[in-house]
DNA sequence: CGGGTGATTATACAAGCGTATAACAAGGGA
DNA sequence: TCCCTTGTTATACGCTTGTATAATCACCCG
C-alpha cells in the first residue's frame, strides 16, 4: 500500500530547458495560452510540475524563453533556403520567398502559435524587442535580395519594395495557415511568387521543389 | 451596519446582450482572452456576475457572440468605404484598400483581438464558420471590384489577384497594426496601393483623406 | 394601488491555477 | 565505499476561475 516515489534521471539544465520550451510550445499551438498550464507543461516534458521552477524562475521566464525560441525557429528556417538556392538574385529571393509559403514555416500550428503570443509582445518589453528584431531582421533580408536584383539599387525605393513584398508573404501565410483547404496546393506559392514579381516588375525563375532525393 | 443591496435598473434582453458583447470585446483587446474572465465581464458591463447566465447559457456562448459580432463591425466598416467612393471602378478599388489600411480597421487593439480568437476559431465549428464567410465575403468583394477593371473580367484570373491582392492587405494591415511605430503616417497606405496597381496592372487613383468637413 | 413575475443580486462551491517549501535520492568526488 | 551536493518529487497554500442556486426587489399588469 505504500506509494512508491517516481523513479528519475538528472538531467543537464541544458536539455530540461529545451524540453520545457519545446513542451510549452507544443501545448501552446494544440490549445492556445490557457492550455499551456504548469501542470500541463511539465507531464508533457517528462517532469514535476516544482521542477519548473528550478530552470525558470516564474512561468513569465518559461514563455519569455518559448518565444524567443519560435522565433528563432522561424527565422532560421526562411533563412535556410537562400543558401541552398542558386547563385542567381532572382532565384535566391525566390527560394526564399517560396520557403515562407510552404511547411514547415507556413502551417496552421504556426499561424496559431505566432498569433498566441502577441497579446504577451506588446505587453512584455522583452518580448517587444524580440518581435521587433525578427520582423526587421526579416524584412531587411528580403530587402536585401531586392537591392540584388538589376536596377533595384536604391535603398529608399528598396524598402518600400520590401515592405510591399513582405505583406504578400504575410498574408498569404496568415490565410494559408487558417484556411488550409481553402487552396490548391501550391496555390498559395504560386500566388506569392507572381505578386512580388509583379510589384518588383522583375520576372522570377521557377523554385525547385522540397523533394530530397533518396 | 447593514450592507445595502446594489440598487439596480431593468434592461431589455438586447442592451443587456450588446453590453456584455462590447465588454468582452473590450476587455480581449487590452489584455488577451485571459482578461476577459466572467468577472471583469460583468464589472464593465455595470452588472453582477450572476447575471451573464442569464443571457447567455455559458461563458463559451458569449464568447461566439463576441466574435461573430466583432467580424460583422469589421466587414461593415470596410465594405462602407466603397459606397461613398466615386462611381469609377478603380477608384472603389482605391477607397476600399485605403479604408483597410487605416483606423478604425487598421489598429493595433483589432489585430491582437482578431490574434486573440484564432485559436478558439480553429476548434468551434460556429466560429470557424463566421471565419470562412467573413474572409471569403471580403475576398470576394474584392474579386468583384477587379471584375470591374478594364480586361479583368475572366473570374479565374481575377480570383488569383484577390487573393494575391487580400494578401497586400492583410500583410500591411498586421504589420502596421502591430509595430505602428515602425512606419510613418499614411506610409503603409501608399506602399498598398501601389503594390496592388502593380499586382492588377491597372493605375489606381490617389484616395481621398478622411477627414470630413464640419 | 397592490400583487406576481422574472430580472437581478448575493453567496457558495468545486476545480484549476501559479507558487512555495520540505523531504527524498541520484550520482559524482574523496 | 561513503558522504554531500543538488536535482527532483511530493505536498500544500492562497487565489481565481466558471458555474449553480437561493434570496430579493424593480416594474408591468389588472
Amino acid at each position: 500500500m505504500a506509494e512508491d516515489r517516481r523513479p528519475y534521471r538528472r538531467e543537464s539544465q541544458e536539455s530540461r530547458r529545451e524540453a520545457l520550451i519545446t513542451a510549452a510550445l507544443e501545448l501552446m499551438a494544440e490549445g492556445g495560452a490557457q492550455a499551456a498550464t504548469v501542470r500541463a507543461i511539465a507531464d508533457r516534458a517528462g517532469i514535476t510540475p516544482g521542477l519548473i521552477r528550478h530552470y525558470f524562475q516564474t512561468k513569465d521566464d518559461l514563455t519569455r524563453a518559448a518565444y524567443a525560441a519560435l522565433m528563432e525557429r522561424m527565422a532560421e528556417q526562411s533563412l535556410r533556403a537562400t543558401l541552398t538556392a542558386p547563385d542567381d538574385p532572382a532565384a535566391r529571393l525566390a527560394a526564399f520567398v517560396a520557403a515562407s509559403l510552404r511547411p514547415p514555416v507556413m502551417t496552421g500550428d504556426r499561424v496559431r502559435l505566432w498569433a498566441g503570443f502577441l497579446h504577451l509582445v506588446q505587453r512584455d518589453p522583452m518580448m517587444r524587442a524580440v518581435h521587433e528584431a525578427t520582423y526587421l531582421g526579416y524584412r531587411n533580408r528580403l530587402q536585401a535580395l531586392i537591392q540584388t536584383l538589376p536596377g533595384k539599387g536604391d535603398p529608399v525605393q528598396a524598402r518600400a519594395l520590401a515592405i510591399a513584398c513582405n505583406a504578400v508573404i504575410d498574408g498569404l501565410w496568415l490565410e494559408g495557415g487558417t484556411l488550409p483547404e481553402g487552396f490548391a496546393p501550391q496555390e498559395l506559392e504560386q500566388i506569392g511568387l507572381q505578386a512580388i514579381a509583379a510589384i518588383l516588375g522583375t520576372a522570377l525563375p521557377p523554385t525547385q521543389t522540397t523533394d530530397e532525393a533518396p
